[in-house]
DNA sequence: GTCGACTCGGGTAATTCGGGTC
DNA sequence: AATGTCCGAATTACCCGAGTCG
């Protein structure tokens, strides 16, 4: 799949004719880049953004790299989550696929997919399991399907080029991936120069990384505590070093617990993704205002 | 490190075709130098000069980046390890991907890149780990990103139809998804319908997705054990459950000392992708010759 | 000196430009 | 007001045999 699409193409891939588009690009609806005899020229990224924004049918989705299905009861959230952990558990790769993507396309915040349809998609998944409806194998198994989708819709974002950077992990011992990348795109989606460091970081790590890197953020999803004791302490500890940066910490997690939480200092605790992204959203607006240099506080800019 | 880029470079890195650059040279856009012989030469900061001009999108930014990987240099295996480990530990994303890219393109194996390339870029963070050059959460970085280009390399695969279906996983405790994932991709290029389980699979679930799928083999890559006398115990019942339904039992990975290996039953032990590769060749071609339905040994077809 | 990959020049087909009109 | 179609001129992409690079 190529990077820079002719005006042509993305006009085939949505359906439109070849002059609605040129004039969608002369309003500045898209951003060209252009040849050097002045051809338009249209990242995939720019196409995808466009479509989803203006709720534009797209009738090619092969051509922007998304192969969906594009039919009319994909664009609903309702029932989605259901037929993904179905296609999930039969290891129907493809139809997942189509169903994230398809209701991406639509325009539905990826916050609001995450929360709404592969989340609880896994808590059906992980019913079944409890209900010894459903193997271990089939839920991990589900796991990389779902991973590689996470991979792939993070490939179709426009890379950011904010200078804020957020640093996420999990602490050690927990291996969830899934919540920890989902919250990566969801930070890219709303400008955040986000780098998951990965999963299972030790805190000591953690604070080395945030000490070299000096981020505005770090997000913490915690799915999963061996020890309790130890984990409060490292994270409290950790909560310190960010403090001498000036890093916001954020967690998240269905192991947090009202006690947990009672014990922990943290700049933000966030349930959902898409309460991350307002977060995310709020803090990134504070930010702007304030300097970005010194990161000392100043009272006005 | 030359600063001297042909055509084709500076084509490719802007995502335009050779022959309009060469007219842009022509036409005086692009000052280049001439060999001998007449053919164009572009130094770096000439193509930088041009971007930049015309706003153009630069589609691979590490050609005309610090590294000025001449084509030859680019396609050729050696050298690719080092880059790769440095791209990997400077998280130079895009850089990495295009190492990988470009390997793959030229038609080397995929096996061979991962050998020979990925394996050793991780070998050479490993080493600089354990003498405190870097630290865990840049490895641990490193591992996701290659991982991302490894889901990208897998999207682009043709979907296997062969019917030979393979499982994959790593066993309880072992989080190490690289390798696995590298087997999963070497499989599906020879053929096999690979199904990547997942890692940190408990022995006991590998058995149930044995007896529910009836896979033509099991490969485990074990990078890690937690308790070697379990880990013996389970993996040779699991052994006698493959049996059962004719499944070959392939293992591979670096904790697999010779005096372990010594202790295990197995189908095919595998150093290398490359090993691995050739193994499932011959397995699948001595499947296709067996009755495929029945799974019951005949003499012949 | 051989060799494979690359580049040259130039020709041709397809695409895109901007603008005017429906 | 917004969209789709048509136009001549300009631009770009693809192709090929011969020569060059490393």
């Amino acid at each position: 799949m190529q990077h820079l699409l002719s005006p042509k193409q993305v006009a085939n891939a949505i359906g439109a004719s070849e002059s609605s588009l040129k004039r969608w690009c002369d309003q500045g609806l898209l951003t060209t880049v252009k040849t050097a005899g002045g051809h338009r020229r249209i990242p995939v990224q720019e196409a995808l953004r466009f479509v989803r924004e203006h709720n534009h049918a797209v009738v090619e989705p092969h051509i922007l790299g998304m192969s969906a299905t594009d039919d009319r009861k994909g664009r609903r959230i309702e029932g989605c989550a259901e037929r993904l952990a179905t296609a999930l558990l039969t290891n129907n790769e493809q139809a997942c696929q189509a169903i994230v993507f398809d209701l991406f396309l639509a325009g539905q915040p990826v916050s609001q997919i995450f929360d709404e349809v592969i989340a609880v998609a896994f808590r059906t998944i992980g019913e079944k399991w409890k209900c010894h409806e459903a193997d271990i194998y089939e839920e991990r198994c589900s796991c990389q399907i779902a991973l590689r989708i996470l991979h792939e819709l993070r490939s179709k974002q426009t890379p950011p080029n904010s200078g804020l950077v957020a640093l996420g992990a999990t602490i050690e011992g927990d291996q969830y991936a899934l919540p920890v990348t989902m919250s990566e795109i969801v930070l890219r989606e709303v400008g955040w120069d986000a780098r998951l460091l990965g999963s299972s970081i030790p805190f000591d790590s953690m604070a080395n990384a945030i000490q070299q890197i000096e981020p505005r953020m770090l997000w913490l999803s915690i799915s999963f505590i061996s020890d309790e004791s130890a984990f409060i302490a490292g994270f409290n500890r950790l909560f310190e070093t960010a403090s001498k940066t000036n890093t916001a910490v954020v967690v998240g997690g269905r192991a947090l617990t009202t006690e947990i939480r009672a014990r922990l200092h943290y700049s933000a605790f966030c349930d959902t993704m898409r309460h991350l992204e307002e977060f995310a959203k709020t803090l990134r607006r504070q930010a702007e205002i304030a300097p970005t240099k010194t990161r000392k506080p100043r009272k006005n800019a």
